[in-house]
DNA sequence: ATTTATACTCACCTAAAAGAGAGTGTTATG
DNA sequence: CATAACACTCTCTTTTAGGTGAGTATAAAT
């Protein structure tokens, strides 16, 4: 998922920060990592498999892929111990922090407006 | 992009809940639902094909069904004016106005930790 | 000797999302 | 008479996301 930004009012901008808001904001729209920026917010440090199991129905090709991209984007910090069988450990970075506590806003929003959703998609069902 | 919602902690969630949270959050979550969010926050009311032009890469097809949507979960309101050419108008309803709030955390996130994601990015594709 | 656990990777396949492009009805305008 | 504007809809094709199931290395436990 890519995002495009809008070029709304006539001040071009820098397509560089374009295009990295862009993508950055479709990396953490993106499902899973949600759900994982969460998990590590009210968890803090947890194994990989432990991770798997909490966010349920996630594929290990999903959990390995989104965890890659946070920590790339400096979102999740990742810890190998060497030892076997293996252990590694992932925690928000800082900067995770911060974004999981934007997001907050998000989802206490959702949880606070779900009845009145709910009633707007029933009216505009039941129209016509 | 439907979302699971995790069910970490052992209590059973009303599964209605659960499943309304999971796909308004992929809703809200969802590319373009954000940018006419951020649009319609900043400009008022919109006209269809204005609302095209500003968002940029939008293809009709996106931009009616991301406006549906949006109008089914109470977040637009759409006036239709029987005029020819046809002629109408969106423009957020107070709930969307909320949620265009609750997110406005995480563009402002987005914009003031932009270098700071380069600059992981770089970090990471370096390393090896 | 076999099984188990861990944290993955790889190749293959399907389903869903999104894009492209044409078509529609009506009126004003050149 | 042809074209343009508007707000769409419809169909077709491409792209992307994501699932499935197998395989890997190593050591400890059974």
């Amino acid at each position: 998922m890519t995002i495009q930004f809008l070029t709304s009012n006539a001040q071009p901008i820098d397509p560089r920060i374009e295009k990295l808001v862009n993508d950055l904001i479709g990396r953490i729209a993106a499902k899973w990592t949600m759900l994982i920026l969460e998990l590590l917010a009210q968890r803090g440090e947890m194994r990989f498999t432990q991770i798997g199991r909490a966010v349920e129905g996630i594929s290990q090709k999903m959990l390995t892929q989104t965890l890659r991209q946070m920590e790339r984007d400096g979102l999740v910090h990742r810890t190998v111990h060497p030892v076997v069988p293996p252990k590694v450990e992932y925690r928000l970075t800082d900067l995770g922090l911060t974004l999981g506590e934007a997001f907050c806003g998000v989802w206490t929003w959702a949880e606070a407006h779900l009845e009145r959703i709910e009633a707007a998609r029933a009216a505009f069902d039941a129209r016509d």
